[in-house]
DNA sequence: CGATTTATATAGCGATCATTACACAAATAC
DNA sequence: GTATTTGTGTAATGATCGCTATATAAATCG
Protein backbone atom coordinates (compact mmCIF):
# COMPACT_ATOMS: atom_id res chain seq x y z
CA UNK A 1 0.00 0.00 0.00
CA UNK A 2 1.19 3.31 -0.65
CA UNK A 3 1.34 5.67 1.86
CA UNK A 4 1.44 8.43 -0.16
CA UNK A 5 2.52 8.56 -3.96
CA UNK A 6 4.09 12.18 -3.72
CA UNK A 7 7.46 11.20 -4.53
CA UNK A 8 5.86 9.86 -8.63
CA UNK A 9 4.15 13.08 -8.98
CA UNK A 10 5.14 14.57 -13.02
CA UNK A 11 4.45 18.07 -13.28
CA UNK A 12 5.45 21.27 -11.64
CA UNK A 13 4.68 20.31 -7.38
CA UNK A 14 1.82 22.16 -5.81
CA UNK A 15 3.22 25.47 -4.83
CA UNK A 16 0.88 25.24 -1.40
CA UNK A 17 -0.18 23.27 1.54
CA UNK A 18 -3.11 21.45 0.83
CA UNK A 19 -4.19 21.06 3.95
CA UNK A 20 -3.17 24.24 5.30
CA UNK A 21 -5.58 25.74 2.39
CA UNK A 22 -8.16 23.67 3.53
CA UNK A 23 -8.39 24.91 7.33
CA UNK A 24 -8.35 28.23 5.67
CA UNK A 25 -11.12 27.58 3.69
CA UNK A 26 -13.09 25.75 6.39
CA UNK A 27 -12.40 29.23 8.76
CA UNK A 28 -13.95 30.91 6.17
CA UNK A 29 -16.65 29.01 5.31
CA UNK A 30 -17.44 28.43 9.29
CA UNK A 31 -17.63 32.08 10.01
CA UNK A 32 -19.59 33.76 6.99
CA UNK A 33 -21.35 30.56 5.68
CA UNK A 34 -21.35 29.31 2.18
CA UNK A 35 -23.19 31.86 0.36
CA UNK A 36 -21.76 34.33 2.05
CA UNK A 37 -17.97 34.01 0.89
CA UNK A 38 -16.75 33.90 -2.55
CA UNK A 39 -14.51 32.43 -4.10
CA UNK A 40 -12.15 35.24 -4.44
CA UNK A 41 -12.05 35.98 -0.99
CA UNK A 42 -11.81 32.20 -0.38
CA UNK A 43 -8.44 32.19 -2.71
CA UNK A 44 -7.26 34.88 -0.81
CA UNK A 45 -7.57 33.58 2.74
CA UNK A 46 -5.61 30.05 1.01
CA UNK A 47 -3.01 32.15 -0.24
CA UNK A 48 -3.60 30.92 -3.97
CA UNK A 49 -5.20 32.10 -6.77
CA UNK A 50 -8.41 31.15 -8.59
CA UNK A 51 -7.00 28.41 -11.32
CA UNK A 52 -5.29 26.76 -8.39
CA UNK A 53 -8.26 26.57 -6.55
CA UNK A 54 -9.86 24.98 -9.30
CA UNK A 55 -6.98 22.41 -10.06
CA UNK A 56 -6.68 21.33 -6.44
CA UNK A 57 -10.34 21.53 -5.42
CA UNK A 58 -12.65 21.60 -8.41
CA UNK A 59 -15.10 24.25 -7.64
CA UNK A 60 -16.57 26.27 -4.99
CA UNK A 61 -19.42 23.45 -4.10
CA UNK A 62 -16.59 20.64 -4.17
CA UNK A 63 -14.13 22.36 -1.68
CA UNK A 64 -17.33 23.34 0.35
CA UNK A 65 -17.80 19.24 0.18
CA UNK A 66 -14.44 18.47 1.36
CA UNK A 67 -14.32 20.91 4.02
CA UNK A 68 -17.40 19.44 5.41
CA UNK A 69 -15.90 15.92 5.45
CA UNK A 70 -13.10 17.14 7.40
CA UNK A 71 -15.11 18.94 9.58
CA UNK A 72 -17.25 16.29 10.08
CA UNK A 73 -14.71 14.34 10.92
CA UNK A 74 -13.22 16.58 13.49
CA UNK A 75 -16.33 18.31 14.83
CA UNK A 76 -18.56 16.77 17.48
CA UNK A 77 -16.98 13.28 19.17
CA UNK A 78 -20.22 11.75 18.08
CA UNK A 79 -18.77 8.72 18.42
CA UNK A 80 -17.17 8.59 21.12
CA UNK A 81 -20.39 10.03 23.27
CA UNK A 82 -22.60 7.51 21.19
CA UNK A 83 -20.68 4.71 21.73
CA UNK A 84 -22.18 1.13 22.18
CA UNK A 85 -23.54 0.24 25.40
CA UNK A 86 -24.05 3.71 26.87
CA UNK A 87 -26.39 4.48 28.94
CA UNK A 88 -28.72 6.29 26.09
CA UNK A 89 -30.95 9.30 27.79
CA UNK A 90 -27.28 10.56 29.61
CA UNK A 91 -25.19 9.69 26.35
CA UNK A 92 -27.55 11.59 24.15
CA UNK A 93 -27.78 14.97 26.93
CA UNK A 94 -24.06 14.91 26.91
CA UNK A 95 -24.13 15.38 23.22
CA UNK A 96 -26.53 18.12 23.42
CA UNK A 97 -24.48 19.50 26.35
CA UNK A 98 -20.92 18.91 24.05
CA UNK A 99 -22.59 20.68 20.84
CA UNK A 100 -23.99 23.94 22.57
CA UNK A 101 -20.86 24.60 24.38
CA UNK A 102 -18.80 23.90 21.36
CA UNK A 103 -21.28 25.82 19.00
CA UNK A 104 -20.97 28.66 21.43
CA UNK A 105 -16.86 29.02 22.30
CA UNK A 106 -15.96 30.71 19.54
CA UNK A 107 -17.65 33.39 17.87
CA UNK A 108 -15.64 32.95 14.81
CA UNK A 109 -17.17 29.96 13.97
CA UNK A 110 -20.20 29.73 16.10
CA UNK A 111 -22.91 26.90 15.14
CA UNK A 112 -22.26 23.96 13.48
CA UNK A 113 -21.02 23.87 9.49
CA UNK A 114 -22.90 21.33 8.62
CA UNK A 115 -26.19 22.27 9.90
CA UNK A 116 -26.05 25.76 8.38
CA UNK A 117 -25.11 24.63 5.18
CA UNK A 118 -28.26 22.40 5.27
CA UNK A 119 -30.30 25.57 4.92
CA UNK A 120 -28.34 27.60 2.55
CA UNK A 121 -29.52 29.43 -0.69
CA UNK A 122 -27.16 27.38 -2.97
CA UNK A 123 -28.76 24.20 -3.88
CA UNK A 124 -25.65 22.20 -4.67
CA UNK A 125 -23.69 23.23 -0.90
CA UNK A 126 -27.23 22.72 0.49
CA UNK A 127 -27.20 19.09 -0.74
CA UNK A 128 -24.10 17.96 0.30
CA UNK A 129 -24.62 19.44 4.22
CA UNK A 130 -27.80 17.52 4.02
CA UNK A 131 -25.94 14.50 3.23
CA UNK A 132 -24.01 14.91 6.59
CA UNK A 133 -26.56 15.67 8.64
CA UNK A 134 -28.60 12.73 7.08
CA UNK A 135 -25.31 10.43 8.24
CA UNK A 136 -25.12 12.10 11.57
CA UNK A 137 -28.98 11.13 12.15
CA UNK A 138 -28.31 7.83 10.98
CA UNK A 139 -25.76 7.36 13.67
CA UNK A 140 -28.08 8.55 16.21
CA UNK A 141 -30.21 5.73 15.54
CA UNK A 142 -28.12 3.33 15.40
CA UNK A 143 -27.34 3.50 18.54
CA UNK A 144 -30.86 3.71 19.97
CA UNK A 145 -31.98 0.52 17.78
CA UNK A 146 -30.59 -1.92 20.29
CA UNK A 147 -32.49 -0.75 23.36
CA UNK A 148 -34.95 1.54 22.06
CA UNK A 149 -35.83 0.43 18.38
CA UNK A 150 -39.79 1.63 18.20
CA UNK A 151 -38.42 4.96 19.35
CA UNK A 152 -35.12 5.69 17.53
CA UNK A 153 -36.95 7.50 14.61
CA UNK A 154 -37.89 10.45 16.94
CA UNK A 155 -35.46 10.52 19.01
CA UNK A 156 -33.26 10.77 16.56
CA UNK A 157 -35.44 13.28 14.44
CA UNK A 158 -35.62 15.22 17.81
CA UNK A 159 -31.76 15.25 18.15
CA UNK A 160 -31.05 16.76 14.86
CA UNK A 161 -34.02 19.50 15.61
CA UNK A 162 -32.73 20.81 18.79
CA UNK A 163 -29.03 20.87 17.53
CA UNK A 164 -29.80 22.27 14.49
CA UNK A 165 -31.65 25.53 16.49
CA UNK A 166 -29.14 25.46 18.99
CA UNK A 167 -26.90 26.28 16.14
CA UNK A 168 -28.84 28.80 15.01
CA UNK A 169 -28.83 30.65 18.34
CA UNK A 170 -25.30 30.03 18.69
CA UNK A 171 -24.65 31.94 15.10
CA UNK A 172 -27.44 34.49 16.52
CA UNK A 173 -24.79 35.26 19.38
CA UNK A 174 -26.56 33.39 21.92
CA UNK A 175 -24.24 32.89 24.95
CA UNK A 176 -22.74 29.51 26.05
CA UNK A 177 -24.22 29.52 29.69
CA UNK A 178 -28.02 30.13 28.03
CA UNK A 179 -27.35 28.03 25.06
CA UNK A 180 -26.42 24.75 27.53
CA UNK A 181 -29.50 25.54 29.48
CA UNK A 182 -31.73 25.14 26.39
CA UNK A 183 -29.37 21.92 25.91
CA UNK A 184 -30.28 20.75 29.54
CA UNK A 185 -33.67 21.55 29.07
CA UNK A 186 -33.80 19.39 25.84
CA UNK A 187 -32.61 16.69 27.68
CA UNK A 188 -35.49 16.37 29.71
CA UNK A 189 -37.52 15.44 26.43
CA UNK A 190 -34.86 12.40 26.15
CA UNK A 191 -35.29 11.03 29.45
CA UNK A 192 -38.76 11.01 29.51
CA UNK A 193 -39.19 9.64 26.30
CA UNK A 194 -36.74 6.69 26.95
CA UNK A 195 -37.13 6.05 30.57
CA UNK A 196 -40.79 6.46 30.76
CA UNK A 197 -42.87 6.39 27.96
CA UNK B 1 -58.73 60.92 12.24
CA UNK B 2 -57.86 59.97 8.39
CA UNK B 3 -58.77 56.61 7.35
CA UNK B 4 -56.53 56.41 4.50
CA UNK B 5 -55.48 60.06 2.53
CA UNK B 6 -55.82 58.31 -0.30
CA UNK B 7 -57.51 61.49 -1.83
CA UNK B 8 -55.03 64.30 -1.28
CA UNK B 9 -52.42 62.26 -2.96
CA UNK B 10 -51.01 64.68 -5.92
CA UNK B 11 -48.54 63.24 -8.52
CA UNK B 12 -49.50 60.16 -10.89
CA UNK B 13 -51.43 57.31 -9.02
CA UNK B 14 -49.59 53.84 -8.78
CA UNK B 15 -50.46 51.35 -11.50
CA UNK B 16 -50.21 47.92 -8.96
CA UNK B 17 -51.86 46.97 -5.76
CA UNK B 18 -49.71 47.52 -3.09
CA UNK B 19 -50.68 44.64 -0.60
CA UNK B 20 -51.12 42.14 -3.59
CA UNK B 21 -47.63 43.12 -4.95
CA UNK B 22 -46.71 42.65 -1.03
CA UNK B 23 -48.20 38.64 -1.14
CA UNK B 24 -46.69 37.88 -4.47
CA UNK B 25 -42.92 39.40 -2.28
CA UNK B 26 -43.69 37.33 0.49
CA UNK B 27 -44.27 34.00 -1.39
CA UNK B 28 -40.80 34.14 -3.09
CA UNK B 29 -38.84 34.96 -0.32
CA UNK B 30 -40.46 32.09 1.99
CA UNK B 31 -40.26 29.73 -1.07
CA UNK B 32 -36.28 31.17 -1.87
CA UNK B 33 -34.98 32.90 0.98
CA UNK B 34 -33.93 36.66 0.98
CA UNK B 35 -30.36 35.43 -0.29
CA UNK B 36 -31.89 33.24 -3.03
CA UNK B 37 -34.16 35.79 -4.80
CA UNK B 38 -32.80 38.82 -6.53
CA UNK B 39 -34.49 42.26 -6.99
CA UNK B 40 -35.12 41.19 -10.57
CA UNK B 41 -36.82 38.11 -9.77
CA UNK B 42 -39.21 40.09 -7.35
CA UNK B 43 -39.86 43.08 -9.19
CA UNK B 44 -41.19 40.39 -12.51
CA UNK B 45 -43.22 38.25 -9.42
CA UNK B 46 -44.72 41.58 -8.26
CA UNK B 47 -46.18 43.15 -11.58
CA UNK B 48 -43.32 45.56 -11.50
CA UNK B 49 -40.39 46.97 -12.72
CA UNK B 50 -37.23 47.60 -10.34
CA UNK B 51 -37.50 51.64 -10.23
CA UNK B 52 -41.51 51.44 -8.64
CA UNK B 53 -40.27 48.87 -6.38
CA UNK B 54 -38.02 50.96 -5.09
CA UNK B 55 -40.14 54.26 -4.99
CA UNK B 56 -42.57 51.92 -3.25
CA UNK B 57 -40.93 50.22 -0.87
CA UNK B 58 -36.97 51.52 -0.40
CA UNK B 59 -34.79 48.71 -0.63
CA UNK B 60 -34.42 44.89 -1.12
CA UNK B 61 -34.20 44.79 2.68
CA UNK B 62 -36.82 47.14 3.17
CA UNK B 63 -39.27 45.58 1.40
CA UNK B 64 -37.78 42.20 3.04
CA UNK B 65 -38.84 44.27 6.61
CA UNK B 66 -42.14 44.50 5.53
CA UNK B 67 -43.02 41.61 4.09
CA UNK B 68 -41.63 39.90 7.78
CA UNK B 69 -44.40 42.25 9.11
CA UNK B 70 -46.94 41.08 7.77
CA UNK B 71 -45.51 37.49 8.02
CA UNK B 72 -44.98 37.87 11.67
CA UNK B 73 -49.12 39.22 11.99
CA UNK B 74 -50.37 36.71 10.34
CA UNK B 75 -48.35 33.33 10.94
CA UNK B 76 -48.76 31.87 13.77
CA UNK B 77 -51.73 32.61 16.35
CA UNK B 78 -49.07 33.13 19.07
CA UNK B 79 -50.90 35.26 20.77
CA UNK B 80 -54.40 33.22 20.49
CA UNK B 81 -52.26 30.03 21.87
CA UNK B 82 -50.77 32.28 24.72
CA UNK B 83 -53.60 34.13 25.97
CA UNK B 84 -53.23 34.93 29.86
CA UNK B 85 -54.12 32.16 32.01
CA UNK B 86 -53.94 29.40 29.65
CA UNK B 87 -52.46 26.32 31.60
CA UNK B 88 -48.47 27.09 30.65
CA UNK B 89 -47.09 23.66 29.61
CA UNK B 90 -50.56 22.51 27.58
CA UNK B 91 -50.41 26.17 25.74
CA UNK B 92 -46.60 25.96 24.83
CA UNK B 93 -46.91 22.15 23.84
CA UNK B 94 -49.78 23.36 21.47
CA UNK B 95 -47.70 26.41 19.82
CA UNK B 96 -44.97 23.74 19.29
CA UNK B 97 -47.28 21.58 17.17
CA UNK B 98 -49.33 24.00 15.14
CA UNK B 99 -45.87 25.12 14.04
CA UNK B 100 -44.82 21.87 13.08
CA UNK B 101 -48.11 21.76 11.09
CA UNK B 102 -47.93 24.84 9.55
CA UNK B 103 -44.31 24.67 8.64
CA UNK B 104 -44.70 21.60 6.69
CA UNK B 105 -48.13 22.19 4.60
CA UNK B 106 -46.61 23.91 2.11
CA UNK B 107 -43.57 22.71 0.46
CA UNK B 108 -43.77 25.81 -1.24
CA UNK B 109 -43.74 28.17 2.14
CA UNK B 110 -41.98 25.30 4.02
CA UNK B 111 -40.62 26.57 7.45
CA UNK B 112 -40.76 29.89 9.15
CA UNK B 113 -39.73 33.25 7.02
CA UNK B 114 -38.49 35.02 9.95
CA UNK B 115 -36.48 32.16 11.69
CA UNK B 116 -35.05 31.15 8.40
CA UNK B 117 -34.51 34.53 7.45
CA UNK B 118 -32.70 35.19 10.68
CA UNK B 119 -29.55 32.79 9.29
CA UNK B 120 -29.38 34.62 5.77
CA UNK B 121 -25.83 35.57 4.66
CA UNK B 122 -27.21 38.89 4.62
CA UNK B 123 -26.00 41.48 7.54
CA UNK B 124 -29.10 43.74 7.16
CA UNK B 125 -31.70 40.95 6.65
CA UNK B 126 -30.95 38.94 9.01
CA UNK B 127 -31.32 41.76 11.82
CA UNK B 128 -34.51 42.48 10.65
CA UNK B 129 -35.36 38.81 11.17
CA UNK B 130 -33.89 38.55 14.48
CA UNK B 131 -35.82 41.92 15.85
CA UNK B 132 -38.87 39.92 14.72
CA UNK B 133 -37.84 36.66 16.32
CA UNK B 134 -36.45 38.19 19.59
CA UNK B 135 -40.00 39.80 19.69
CA UNK B 136 -41.48 36.37 19.73
CA UNK B 137 -39.69 34.88 21.82
CA UNK B 138 -40.42 38.13 24.70
CA UNK B 139 -43.62 37.43 24.05
CA UNK B 140 -43.50 33.42 25.46
CA UNK B 141 -41.29 35.12 28.53
CA UNK B 142 -44.29 37.65 29.00
CA UNK B 143 -46.70 34.63 29.02
CA UNK B 144 -44.68 32.91 31.34
CA UNK B 145 -43.68 35.52 33.55
CA UNK B 146 -46.68 35.21 36.02
CA UNK B 147 -46.73 31.77 36.49
CA UNK B 148 -42.99 30.52 36.59
CA UNK B 149 -40.75 33.76 36.22
CA UNK B 150 -37.51 31.73 37.29
CA UNK B 151 -37.90 29.62 34.18
CA UNK B 152 -39.21 31.90 31.52
CA UNK B 153 -36.12 32.70 30.32
CA UNK B 154 -35.05 29.11 29.48
CA UNK B 155 -38.13 28.03 28.18
CA UNK B 156 -38.70 30.68 26.04
CA UNK B 157 -34.99 30.13 24.68
CA UNK B 158 -36.26 26.37 24.51
CA UNK B 159 -39.20 26.91 22.55
CA UNK B 160 -37.14 29.15 19.88
CA UNK B 161 -34.54 26.55 19.47
CA UNK B 162 -36.98 23.72 18.82
CA UNK B 163 -39.29 26.09 16.60
CA UNK B 164 -35.97 27.39 14.37
CA UNK B 165 -35.08 23.73 14.65
CA UNK B 166 -38.13 22.45 13.30
CA UNK B 167 -38.09 25.11 10.67
CA UNK B 168 -34.86 23.71 9.59
CA UNK B 169 -36.32 20.34 8.88
CA UNK B 170 -39.66 21.19 7.53
CA UNK B 171 -37.34 23.22 4.54
CA UNK B 172 -35.10 20.10 3.77
CA UNK B 173 -38.77 18.30 3.56
CA UNK B 174 -39.32 16.12 6.71
CA UNK B 175 -42.96 15.13 6.53
CA UNK B 176 -45.70 16.71 8.37
CA UNK B 177 -46.09 13.65 10.45
CA UNK B 178 -42.23 12.95 11.72
CA UNK B 179 -42.30 17.44 12.52
CA UNK B 180 -45.60 16.94 14.82
CA UNK B 181 -44.18 13.59 16.13
CA UNK B 182 -40.65 15.65 16.97
CA UNK B 183 -43.17 18.95 18.14
CA UNK B 184 -44.67 16.44 20.80
CA UNK B 185 -41.54 15.11 21.90
CA UNK B 186 -40.39 18.36 22.43
CA UNK B 187 -43.28 19.55 24.81
CA UNK B 188 -42.21 16.49 27.21
CA UNK B 189 -39.76 18.76 27.88
CA UNK B 190 -41.60 21.76 29.19
CA UNK B 191 -44.11 19.52 30.58
CA UNK B 192 -40.62 18.27 32.72
CA UNK B 193 -39.39 21.78 33.36
CA UNK B 194 -43.03 23.63 34.08
CA UNK B 195 -44.93 20.89 36.18
CA UNK B 196 -42.18 19.10 38.26
CA UNK B 197 -38.77 20.95 38.71
C1' DC C 1 18.90 18.26 -24.42
C1' DG C 2 13.69 18.19 -26.01
C1' DA C 3 9.02 16.31 -24.83
C1' DT C 4 5.53 15.88 -21.58
C1' DT C 5 3.01 16.93 -17.57
C1' DT C 6 1.28 19.70 -14.01
C1' DA C 7 0.83 24.18 -11.46
C1' DT C 8 1.03 29.04 -11.54
C1' DA C 9 -0.25 34.03 -12.48
C1' DT C 10 -2.58 37.44 -15.23
C1' DA C 11 -6.46 38.79 -16.97
C1' DG C 12 -10.93 38.47 -18.31
C1' DC C 13 -15.18 35.66 -19.38
C1' DG C 14 -20.54 36.12 -19.31
C1' DA C 15 -23.93 36.37 -15.84
C1' DT C 16 -26.14 38.33 -12.12
C1' DC C 17 -26.24 41.41 -8.14
C1' DA C 18 -28.80 45.69 -6.00
C1' DT C 19 -29.60 50.08 -7.50
C1' DT C 20 -30.50 54.22 -10.29
C1' DA C 21 -30.25 58.20 -14.42
C1' DC C 22 -33.16 59.57 -17.50
C1' DA C 23 -37.13 60.80 -20.03
C1' DC C 24 -41.89 60.43 -20.27
C1' DA C 25 -46.79 59.85 -18.46
C1' DA C 26 -50.53 61.00 -15.38
C1' DA C 27 -52.37 63.07 -11.70
C1' DT C 28 -53.33 67.67 -8.73
C1' DA C 29 -52.51 72.84 -7.77
C1' DC C 30 -52.91 77.39 -9.16
C1' DG D 1 -53.70 76.81 -19.64
C1' DT D 2 -48.70 76.12 -16.88
C1' DA D 3 -46.27 74.41 -12.91
C1' DT D 4 -45.53 70.85 -9.75
C1' DT D 5 -45.52 66.33 -8.10
C1' DT D 6 -45.24 61.53 -8.42
C1' DG D 7 -45.12 56.91 -10.86
C1' DT D 8 -43.52 54.15 -14.88
C1' DG D 9 -40.54 52.07 -18.40
C1' DT D 10 -36.10 51.69 -20.66
C1' DA D 11 -31.69 51.02 -20.11
C1' DA D 12 -27.66 50.98 -17.87
C1' DT D 13 -24.60 51.66 -13.71
C1' DG D 14 -20.40 49.62 -11.09
C1' DA D 15 -19.69 45.59 -8.35
C1' DT D 16 -19.38 40.96 -7.61
C1' DC D 17 -20.54 36.24 -8.81
C1' DG D 18 -18.31 31.48 -10.11
C1' DC D 19 -15.22 30.15 -13.37
C1' DT D 20 -11.62 29.76 -17.16
C1' DA D 21 -8.52 30.79 -21.60
C1' DT D 22 -3.98 31.64 -22.16
C1' DA D 23 0.73 31.77 -21.48
C1' DT D 24 4.52 30.68 -18.60
C1' DA D 25 7.17 28.22 -14.90
C1' DA D 26 8.81 24.02 -12.79
C1' DA D 27 9.04 19.43 -12.36
C1' DT D 28 9.92 14.19 -14.52
C1' DC D 29 10.69 11.13 -18.62
C1' DG D 30 13.33 9.43 -22.47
Amino acid sequence: MTVKEKSKSRGRPRAFDRDAALDQAQALFHAQGYDGVGVAALAQAMGVNPPSLYAAFGSKAALFDEVLGRYARNGLPIDALLAPGAEPAAALGALLREAARIYAADPQTAGCMVLEGARGADAQAACCARNWKAASAQRVRDFLIPTHADKAQVVADYMVTVMSGLSADARAGTSTDRLVAVADMAGLAIAAMLDEG
